[in-house]
DNA sequence: ATAAGTAGTGCAATCGGTTGCATTAAAAAT
DNA sequence: ATTTTTAATGCAACCGATTGCACTACTTAT
């Protein structure tokens, strides 16, 4: 029925060992052999299977990508579709398959099955995964990983791929204060996160460098959503000291705090500037256009499987990589001093 | 080093095939010789190799989606990746990997490999990869597959699961209509596609039902950008006969004509009505907020795997698969008559 | 009491490649 | 002309499971 090595290796008059090294291509065969061999295959349109190619390698040759469940919000965010796609486009040019696969509380985790059954060579993990006895399973056993995204702990033992947040915020204070924005409220996410409080670190930084003291009062955490933003935008604006621009931890928050600003029918960018992370398409197409950190995570995805297939191919050392942030200026930051 | 099923065999005392029908479960064995076996592996920390069962069992265990290069835009969508976490659920609850993968112009396409070198049991494919020749590959290999997206031919030879768009422009020009409205433009994007076919179709009938006949030039192909939409709204709203309701295939057109409507300070919803095709998050925030027509592409995705399985595991009949639409009624249309 | 059936297990082949070692023939060195 | 080296290929074991068939020891039926 499925034409194997051996079928080639009779109708080509020589040994499966010299089918499979021609097809393997790294051993010395002389080229009248290897030329038969290429039209038997052709001829019997032969494919070698790669099931037995993987057990006789002791490889899946798959890269898994491991996404958490509880984090479905983000896995809908186009950043982190932008990243698997980066991901699957090294895998796929290096000869490798990317198997996607989501965590479940019960029974063996999926991540146990990866690398316990061999399934895949080197798995991608998020930070929010992580747990010191999975990191120790992984360390122990030298399975191959690397963090999407700045783990929360033991950052210098194992390899990871992140944004470079504080970048991002300080890009983002610097742009405001040669705007002349003096006063900037940054508001964020869930502070136990490792990107937000990179952020922060970076808002923090860029103030002090301009001998600005940044005020604790001035550092918010915002859930994910446009109505708590919005409040947080108005609260802010009524007081007897309003902030003059806020900087925003992703579009939905800036979204909430656009509308706000309008609301109260405050001038934007005369009287408040707004910077936001992320740079969807719909940045852009706000009234007016908001002034977007750009984070090229296709980028980052491709970091991140490059990452694994070195690790794998060679033990290398613990790689971290920060890809760089862009700050595109738009409408809402657009005021001549 | 790693322990197999022979390691076990020799510790627990029986021979290696009935470790293996233990661990499969599915012959009958003593109990006290399973207890003993399943003791050893614990002891040993035994985990079979999937690569020597996938070889044995001649099957990859994996599910593979294919997505077409050229549709990054479609790839990045929040409804893509929701119908890819529903390919993954089913998928892994019957013990399935999913692979994700994307077609190279260049050398053989990554879906040939799947099928040839039998990395995948299955594969899922946009209808936008689908030609002639890749169909004859795969009917002839017999080769399970369902199309995500009713496909532009052949339509009844294979599986495939979709979105019923035809109901849900059905539903949504009842709903205007309900609501009163008398001329309704559609806006959809390339008619070539048999998704706006559909929709156009549902379009027609349901004002046909209703004794309103169709008007040609008020349906209206456009590109994925906001401003299209923009200028095609404008146009028709200066026109002598403007429309009075505008049903949208998808968030991005509703915003440019909402963008539209407003900068033409026409009243939403007491002059113009709006619906969409769509359900994103954003189309509640923005102002009015939009009457959507909500896509479960998460069920989708759900019902895509579970044809598939069925396929692959015992030849079933061709099926096809529409998942009804839901229409969310929001401001854009909240008018009483 | 003998035949027939059944539960529980082992033997050995098999899935389809890969690879260390041995072998042969031809080329290069002495 | 003999020895050493090198190029090209084959042999057979191996990767780690699965499974059809055979066998033994009991039950159950006749």
């Amino acid at each position: 029925m499925t034409v194997t090595i051996r079928d080639i290796a009779k109708k080509a008059g020589v040994s499966p060992s010299t089918v499979s090294r021609v097809i393997n291509g790294k051993s010395v065969i002389s080229n009248e052999t290897r030329n038969k061999i290429f039209a038997v295959m052709e001829e019997l349109d032969f494919h070698p299977n790669s099931l037995a190619r993987n057990l006789a390698n002791g490889s899946s040759r798959a890269l898994a990508l491991v996404i958490n469940a509880e984090d479905k919000k983000s896995f809908s965010n186009q950043y982190f579709t932008h990243s698997v796609f980066g991901i699957e486009q090294i895998a796929q040019t290096n000869g490798y398959n990317l198997i996607i696969t989501h965590n479940q509380s019960k029974g063996m985790t999926p991540i146990e099955q990866l690398i316990y059954e061999k399934k895949a060579d080197g798995i991608i993990l998020p930070p929010s995964l992580i747990t010191i006895s999975l990191l120790k399973k992984l360390l122990n056993q030298k399975f191959p990983f690397v963090v999407l995204g700045e783990p929360p702990f033991m950052r210098n033992e194992v390899n990871w791929v992140d944004i470079n947040n504080a970048q991002g915020s300080e890009s983002a204070v610097n742009h405001l204060l040669e705007k002349g924005y003096r006063s900037i409220v940054f508001v964020g996410e869930n502070q136990q996160q490792i990107f937000t409080k990179n952020r922060i670190a970076g808002f923090r930084d860029a103030l002090g460098k301009q001998g600005i003291e940044p005020r604790q009062d001035f550092i918010i955490e915002s859930d994910g959503t446009q109505e708590a933003a919005y409040r947080i935008a108005i609260s802010f604006l009524q007081k007897t000291d309003p902030p003059d621009a806020f900087l925003c931890s992703d579009n939905t928050i800036a979204f909430g705090i656009l509308k706000a600003v309008k609301s109260l029918e405050r001038a934007i960018p005369q009287e408040i500037g707004i910077v936001t992370f992320d740079n969807y398409p719909l940045a852009q197409y706000t009234e007016p256009s908001l002034t977007s950190i750009d984070v090229d995570t296709y980028l980052l995805g491709e970091h991140a499987a490059f990452v694994l297939l070195k690790t794998i191919e060679n033990e290398t050392n613990i790689q971290h990589i920060l890809v760089g942030t862009k700050l595109f200026q738009r409408e809402s930051t657009d005021r001549n001093l």
